[in-house]
DNA sequence: AAGAGTTTCAACCGCGTATGC
DNA sequence: CGCATACGCGGTTGAAACTCT
């Protein structure tokens, strides 16, 4: 009885990657693209699990990756968006260009839960904090928890039709305008030279391995924005995610300019809004909110019910 | 300088879901 | 429809790095 194991525990390797098991990955990779990974370890001569190859690329040399030094504006975007979604830290990521949910995950139980109990420790002492209390509601999660769910997909559908109604030719091939430095495809089966930039991250990798820099050097781990692969992600291993990678690029980016214009955190606010608003039947563009930005305005225009 | 304690994060594990037969 | 297999996700672990004493 029980499960069968995923793979093999006969000889497979487990613990760190060598940068020469990452060379070998990434190149066989680049040649075939992401995916059919039970096959990877066979083609690769790799002692690895399926499992470990494909978390070894979506979570470290997968291009457009990045690493550490997490901003200001990503860490309250993290914040409002654990608020509202849990610790559906695949969900979360797909908001948060260039993060994987593991990163994300990390930084949550590391720094974030923390800060947020402290803050919250604060509060209890004095004085009202922002940095918690828009983000800890009492909700009984269960109560909207399948509406979450279907005004989610619902919001992917209208938001990838808002974004994209008038490139039909877009998806596979072509850089959506709003995304400067984020993935560009989501198309399955890739070319091999689309993942050239994935030498960009083993090579940085293989820099690092060599002379380690302290690891409280994060600000440099944000510099790294390699990032800018500008192409070729590894967008078959993009998982089943709310938005995709151009989605979330436009939301962060929108949500990145509002924030730096010292406004207040609008486009996640009204999204909360709109998950926790009660009574349905009163839109947020009833409610004269959505108007204020094309995005939001096409969003719920687009919305059916 | 060194040992103890703490923090970080890459990787693993197990479960749920999707897909193909 | 049921089964087998592959994939994706979230929770957890443990080694390495870092900080404190």
């Amino acid at each position: 009885m029980g499960r069968p194991p995923c793979c093999d525990k006969i000889g497979v390797k487990k613990g760190p990657w060598t940068p020469e098991e990452d060379i070998i990955l990434v190149s066989y990779i680049q040649q075939n693209g992401p995916g059919n990974w039970k096959s990877v370890p066979n083609n690769t001569g790799l002692s690895r699990c399926s499992k470990s190859c494909r978390l070894r690329w979506t979570n470290y040399l997968r291009p457009g990756i990045k690493r550490g030094g997490f901003t200001d504006h990503e860490e309250k975007l993290i914040i409002h968006l654990q608020a509202l979604l849990g610790n559906r830290w695949a969900a979360i990521a797909s908001y948060v260009p260039q993060r994987t949910d593991n990163d994300i995950k990390n930084y949550w139980n590391t720094h974030l839960k923390k800060k947020l109990r402290k803050t919250e420790e604060d509060e209890a002492e004095g004085g009202p904090s922002s940095f918690s209390s828009n983000y800890h509601r009492p909700n009984s999660k269960g109560q909207w928890e399948r509406r979450l769910q279907t005004d989610i997909n619902m919001a992917k559908q209208a938001l990838h039709d808002a974004l994209y109604m008038d490139r039909p030719s877009f998806i596979y091939d072509s850089k959506p305008s709003c995304s400067s430095s984020s993935h560009s495809s989501i198309t399955p089966a890739r070319p091999a030279s689309t993942y050239a930039s994935s030498t960009e991250n083993i090579s940085r990798l293989l820099q690092n391995w060599t002379r380690k820099p302290p690891k409280n050097n994060s600000p440099a781990g944000a510099d790294h924005s390699t990032t800018t692969s500008g192409d070729g992600t590894a967008t078959a291993s993009v998982p089943n995610n709310i938005v995709s990678p151009e989605e979330s690029s436009c939301l962060f980016q929108y949500w990145e300019s509002k924030q730096s214009a010292a406004e207040p955190l609008f486009p996640l606010s009204l999204l909360e809004t709109w998950l926790f608003d009660e009574n349905r039947g009163v839109g947020l563009a009833e409610a004269g909110v959505a108007s204020s930005h094309p995005f939001t305005t096409t969003l719920f225009h687009s919305r059916s019910y």
